[in-house]
RNA sequence: GGGCGGUUGGCUCAGUGGUAGAGCGCCUCGUUCACACCGAGGAGGUCACUGGUUCGAAUCCAGUAUCGCCCA
């Protein structure tokens, strides 16, 4: 295979997708083997891949792939939810362009356009996460109206109706009075708008005063029926259970003690209108309150408000009141103030809290086990702080509002009788039957189900419940849930909840809450800003590979990080590195005799060494081997403990900065020496390999098309049944850990790296080849330094690099330098500038005095000798001894420079 | 108001008790047959602040400031 010389990922990227997809790659059977099982969080039909969807499904995608690789059976079932409010939106606004509306079509005729909707637009996101390169089990494909999901939603229903745990009540709920419908609280977008704090005056009904209430919404004192103030609150004591004459209405209502009432904001005294806002409504309930519905359905006044008001739009209502209060002396004050205002997600109306009549889940009793799960560990999340704020919230657990005023969804399947009486069914035989009656006289509730109510079982309902699949008995519990933490409460906890209240078990042993993405300054992406990188523009540009990798790389314990195009390219520019440095390690191949490809074909084929190759004996072998232990170490580590950051990091260091930078290099000058071409053409093959096989899960195009075009190099037959996907993921060998090595190859790293220094500091040009000469400390370098002084010529453009135990004078044009257990020199002829390089000595011996100096203080105090580590202090004493040495050594070299500019020496 | 996270070189971030690191950007040099989406060399930080614990603190503890997130 021909690879072309810069990274195109495109048409890589497509050819490989869609490889794996003809050859049914991302199937699975329940039965054997270990289970691994995801199910995503099904996308919004409506949406469009962003950010968070990108990073959340690179980081399933590479936890699924690399616990395919590592054997597990694994399984990642895919999905869409209806998106009840949302599509709902979409397709009115369709209409309203052709002047309908959804009345206009009736409730059938409407649903039915949803669907054509759906079909023509709900897959759209299904096909982005295909581009961004997902591994997930399409076949599986799950949309939350489908038939056999229906049937879930319904036997739950039916459950929980028949252990009276559904019931009917009137409560305050979200709801936007454009959509005609209660909310849920992710729906809701609070924004900081410019209002005011109203100061209004209620007189006392025996006349002997007043008590001011604060509020930022003066139309709904129509609906007052208390005035609370805190039990505490001393200024307000004596006048608990007397009344108010509530002005402009004819109402009297009570002044009543309740410690939600914060003595240190506004006048300490609140206003409660217990229809219109969560918090009076239950201190409404705790204290006994009437409550009146001012504002109706429709955000207009209603009949309670009075004839005055009825009829009005609640903010020109808000005006009227204010200037009636005004006008009659009880508006003592208007403050400027900041009001949280809570909008509509979909459609950016100002929300009306207001009392409802409503379908409620009871909680209580369901949130027990899921808070046990957690508590005891069963179920646990990364990281593990959100445990407690998933806990927090479950202790607290509200009823939850479960009927939505929408025609898009699951229809509440209860039916009621002319005479008001209702029961649940399947349908509405079964209902007919607990009421007694005959189907015709039967009509079905009119609201749908939240859709969460759907997601809320989607572990379970996704692989088969109610029915007892092969599916779900082998992959439920699943493994993992990963998401963001903004829906901890509203969509894990209630996975949970229903996991045990159903199966008795619990749907994941793990939860991951992933970082939110923010723009490169900081800030939350959002389509109003919008400031939002867009994925698909990304993958169009960098490939999907690039976006993925750009991710991870940022994808660990974090709260938060910042996101931009840059980083994409950065990756991208990694992934045309690997691509490279694999060109050319399959030139290297070129040509080979049979015999040879034979037996690299069987380290491809094992993943390991094979035969004589198996245990390298020269250095640089033994060394890259080594590192490369430690990145699988690290890779699987970390992956397993859900940094993927760390992984990215580590393989990203391990590729650039050693096995480019060093092993390919060295590996140039290796391979003129035929004795030991073939070991390193082995290596090559094999830390390639494991390199691709442990960088697969981030970027799976790259890796599987660079993996494959090794395989041809090595002339391995065409193969449909080889795919680098289903390869065995590494396992660290214990053998060819070697810190010796290491610590070989570090000391030759340096002298390189110190000569490199000394031509730079001369402004030598890098062609220049330069005689070299090395003083070691002990003979254990001067070994090392011969044996690898054709590297060493090779790496840092020596003429010949000579192991003498004196170093060559400074007269004769050379220059000098040291490192730890070694002295270096380099023939630079008349480039040598006395007076400079003494200067160059005289910073160097600066350093050196320094550091002698640190280590001796350390060293003279007693308690650290004492008290620090026995190996800390033996380091510090190897240290300091080290320094010395160097110390003395630049002293000396410092003299024979002195004695080149005394009088009567030659200049040099 | 409650809870949580961050504050490390110009920028973005690693680094949980033992001499401060990376990438980008910047400066010098370089197209030697994998890669200019590159290579070599270099400059640049009293780790937000104040106390404390410790032989030793970017790291642990307490507090302050500041930015942000979630919830109310």
């Amino acid at each position: 295979m021909e690879m072309a010389k810069a990274y195109e990922p495109e048409p890589v990227e497509v050819r490989r997708y869609a490889d794996w997809m003809r050859r049914g790659l991302f199937g699975a059977d329940p039965g054997a083997g270990r289970p691994y099982c995801i199910t995503i969080p099904p996308p919004n039909i409506t949406g469009s891949l962003h950010c968070g969807h990108a990073l959340n499904n690179s980081i399933m995608d590479c936890l699924i792939r690399w616990r395919r690789m590592s054997g597990d059976n694994t399984m990642c079932l895919p999905g869409t939810d209806h998106a009840g409010i949302a599509t709902q939106a979409v397709v009115e606004r369709q209409l309203a362009a052709e002047g309908l509306s959804r009345h206009d079509l009736g409730r059938d005729g409407f649903v039915e356009r949803c669907w054509a909707w759906r079909r023509e637009y709900g897959d759209r996101i299904i096909m982005q996460l295909q581009r961004l390169g997902c591994s997930y089990d399409w076949n599986r494909t799950r949309f939350t109206l489908d038939d056999t999901y229906v049937e879930a939603i319904y036997e739950a229903f039916l459950q929980w109706w028949d252990r009276g745990l559904i019931y009917r009540g009137a409560r305050v709920v979200n709801w936007c009075p454009r959509c005609s419908s209660a909310i849920s609280d992710i729906e809701v977008s609070p924004e900081d708008r410019q209002g005011a704090l109203y100061h209004i005056r209620y007189p006392l009904d025996d006349g002997s005063g007043h008590i001011v209430v604060a509020t930022t919404r003066p139309e709904t004192m129509l609906g007052d029926t208390a005035v609370a103030v805190n039990p505490e609150d001393e200024r307000y004591a004596a006048l608990v259970g007397s009344l108010v004459r509530l002005p402009l209405t004819e109402r009297r209502i009570p002044i009543v003690a309740d410690s939600y009432a914060r003595m240190d904001f506004g006048t300490g005294a609140v206003k409660v209108t217990p229809a219109h806002d969560l918090d009076d409504f239950e201190a409404g309930l705790r204290n006994n309150l009437e409550q009146i519905k001012v504002i109706g359905d429709d955000g207009r006044m209603t009949e309670a408000a009075g004839p005055r008001y009825v009829g009005l739009d609640r903010f020109a209502c808000r005006y009227r009141v204010l200037e009636d209060l005004a006008a009659q002396g009880f508006l003592v004050g208007t403050e400027p103030y900041t009001v949280k205002t809570p909008l509509c997600d979909r459609c950016k109306t100002v929300l009306e809290p207001l009392l409802s009549e409503q379908w409620f889940v009871r909680q209580k009793e369901l949130a027990q086990p899921a808070i046990e799960a957690v508590e005891s560990g069963r179920i646990r999340f990364h990281p593990d702080r959100y445990a407690r704020i998933y806990l927090d919230w479950m202790r607290n657990i509200r009823d939850w509002c479960i009927s939505r005023q929408l025609w898009w969804g699951h229809r509440i399947p209860v039916w009621w009788t002319e005479d008001g009486r209702y029961a649940a069914g399947r349908n509405a035989e079964e209902a007919g039957r607990r009421l007694g009656v005959s189907v015709t006289d039967l009509r079905q509730d009119e609201d749908v189900l939240d859709t969460w109510f759907s997601s809320a079982l989607w572990p379970h309902a996704t692989l088969g419940w109610p029915r007892q699949t092969a599916d779900l008995e082998f992959w439920y519990p699943t493994s993992l849930l990963s998401t963001a933490q903004e829906i901890i409460y509203l969509w894990v906890a209630r996975m949970i909840m229903t996991g045990f209240d159903f199966l008795g078990k619990e749907p994941f042993t793990d939860v991951y809450i992933h970082a939110t993405v923010l723009d490169a300054n900081g800030e939350r992406m959002s389509k109003s800003k919008g400031n939002g990188v867009d994925p698909l523009d990304m993958i169009e540009r960098y490939g999907a590979d690039s976006l993925r990798f750009a991710l991870l790389q940022q994808a660990g314990k974090n709260q938060d990080f910042r996101f931009s195009e840059e980083r994409v390219k950065l990756a991208k520019a990694f992934n045309n590195k690997l691509w490279n440095a694999s060109r050319f390690a399959m030139a290297s191949l070129d040509g080979l005799h049979e015999d040879e490809r034979a037996e690299l074909r069987a380290v491809l084929d094992r993943g390991a060494l094979t035969g004589a190759m198996a245990e390298p004996r020269n250095l640089w072998d033994r060394w890259i081997l080594s590192r490369l232990q430690s990145v699988i170490q690290t890779t699987v580590a970390t992956l397993a403990t859900y940094d993927m950051d760390d992984a990215a990091r580590s393989l990203y260091a391990f590729i650039w900065d050693e096995w480019c930078d060093w092993y390919l290099e060295v590996a140039k000058i290796r391979m003129r020496d035929d004795s030991q071409a073939t070991t390193v053409r082995a290596v090559l093959v094999h830390v390639l390999d494991t390199t691709l096989r442990l960088l697969h899960p981030m970027v799976p195009h790259i890796t599987e098309e660079i993996w494959e075009a090794l395989h041809d190099a090595v002339g391995a037959p065409a193969a449909d049944e080889r795919s680098l996907m289903v390869a065995a993921f590494p396992s660290a060998s214990e053998q060819y850990v070697n810190p010796t090595a290491e610590d070989r190859v570090a000391f030759l790293m340096e002298a390189v790296r110190a000569m490199r220094n000394l031509r730079a500091e001369f402004g030598l040009a890098p062609g220049v080849r330069l005689p070299a000469c090395a003083v070691p400390a002990t003979r254990e370098e001067g070994l090392l330094l011969s044996e690898h002084a054709g590297v060493l010529e090779g790496l840092a453009r020596l003429d010949t690099l000579s192991v003498a135990s004196e170093l060559p004078s400074a007269r004769d044009g050379w220059a000098t330098t040291a490192i730890a257990h070694a002295e270096l020199a380099l023939d630079i002829g008349s480039a040598l500038d006395i007076a400079r390089e003494t200067e160059r000595v005289e910073r160097e011996i600066a350093s050196a005095a320094t550091e002698v100096e640190r280590s001796e203080q350390r060293l003279a105090n007693e308690k650290f000798v004492e008290r620090a580590p026995a190996a800390v202090v033996e380091k510090e004493r190897s240290v300091l001894a080290e320094h010395r040495e160097k110390l003395e050594r630049l002293m000396a070299k410092r003299e024979a420079l002195a004695a080149l500019r005394s009088p009567g020496s030659p200049s040099a």
